[in-house]
DNA sequence: CGCTTTACTTACCATTAGGTAAGTTCCGAA
DNA sequence: TTCGGAACTTACCTAATGGTAAGTAAAGCG
């Protein structure tokens, strides 16, 4: 790749910004990690916020892309949807930084969203509320509902994501093997359970 | 009560705390919205930091006391934590701010209190931590794993609690009761699955 | 060769941040 | 009636912020 200073700063900057959020850090602050001046930060990207919205977006590419891949539509589309969120569940794991920004962005939404006017993980988001709507009982719902449920299924999985890697350092990777061979089957309660309220 | 201004730059500081992050909001955003200019502030708190503390400090005394409360011993200890995560999920679902800026906390554990160096809940952890040990077969944990294990519970209350609120306004009331209602039967599990987890 | 483009740097700027210093106003106690 | 302290305010300071402007050095290319 010719770029490879972009990733490098969208690599730090996800780490950055997981870690302390999009106000808690400088561009300055990147800039330093990567031994370069903010200004070097300010030609690739333009701005602080769309550095920001860069990085986020990558993160929804990549879900897409993991969600695409998952796409045999053999499946009935319940299960289709529980496998791609265990999926990303497993993605979530990989990539602790990516899973605590990805809560950030559920917590601030309004907030930082309001000035920016900008949902960067609409491409995934879509595609998870379209997966929604494909099971039983819900192709008349509103986008607003099917949202909501989607709000409730990436917040376990995140949740999980955060605090994976840290109960594995405490208790041992075996166990935590063993809680995560788990999760599938939870996340599937939490499916039908919440999908099942409807109405 | 003397110290109603004190009370309100609290409320406010919970409330923008939580909405936008400790970073995300100044001293003078909190004081402009009680007509009040920033030293008034300080006047009362001394630093931001000392603030935010205090914000953190009563969300922990609030918790404890909830906790001293439902303090009937006479059950066994798993059922009395079980009983208690019950009531902080009610007390969290009652006030969405507290929620968004404890699972804040969780996420910035270390980011913000490395430079502060202060861990603003730990009377309310340490409770917790000692719940958690007086359960069969984890006398002889360490604080650590027990700590882990609390954040487990914790982290699942707390986004239980950020995305309840939303959840009752786009599913309306009567569905979110039904959720409830299940929700601590699935707490249970999460606590028995967790506890049981350990060797 | 000369020209443009890319990837940066140094210099600079306006704004905002948290915080200090020094009042001012008001109220309750001696 | 004066005194002192609490609850503020205005004025000010320094550091850091995001961002602009203007360069420079190297690489690609006709």
């Amino acid at each position: 790749m010719a770029h490879t200073t972009r990733q490098e700063f969208l690599d730090t900057a996800e780490r950055l910004f997981a870690e302390r959020g999009f106000y808690g850090v400088s561009i300055a602050a990147i800039s330093d990690e990567l031994g370069l001046t903010k200004q070097a930060l300010l030609h690739h990207f333009g701005s602080k916020e769309k550095l920001y919205g860069e990085v986020l977006a990558r993160i929804s590419t990549r879900f897409d892309a993991l969600l695409a891949d998952s796409a045999d539509a053999a499946h009935d589309p319940k299960a289709h949807l529980i496998a791609s969120l265990a999926t990303l569940h497993a993605a979530q794991n990989a990539r602790p930084a990516q899973a605590k920004l990805l809560m950030r962005e559920l917590l601030d939404n309004n907030a930082r969203a309001e000035g920016a006017g900008n949902w960067y993980l609409q491409p995934f988001l879509t595609r998870l509320i379209a997966m929604v709507k494909a099971v039983a009982g819900w192709a008349d719902a509103s986008d607003g509902e099917a949202l909501a449920a989607v709000y409730q299924f990436l917040g376990a999985i995140t949740y999980y994501g955060i605090s994976g890697p840290t109960l594995t350092a405490i208790f041992g990777a075996s166990h935590m093997r063993a809680t995560e061979a788990a999760f599938p089957d939870r996340l599937r309660l939490l499916v039908e359970a919440t999908l099942t309220a409807r109405r």
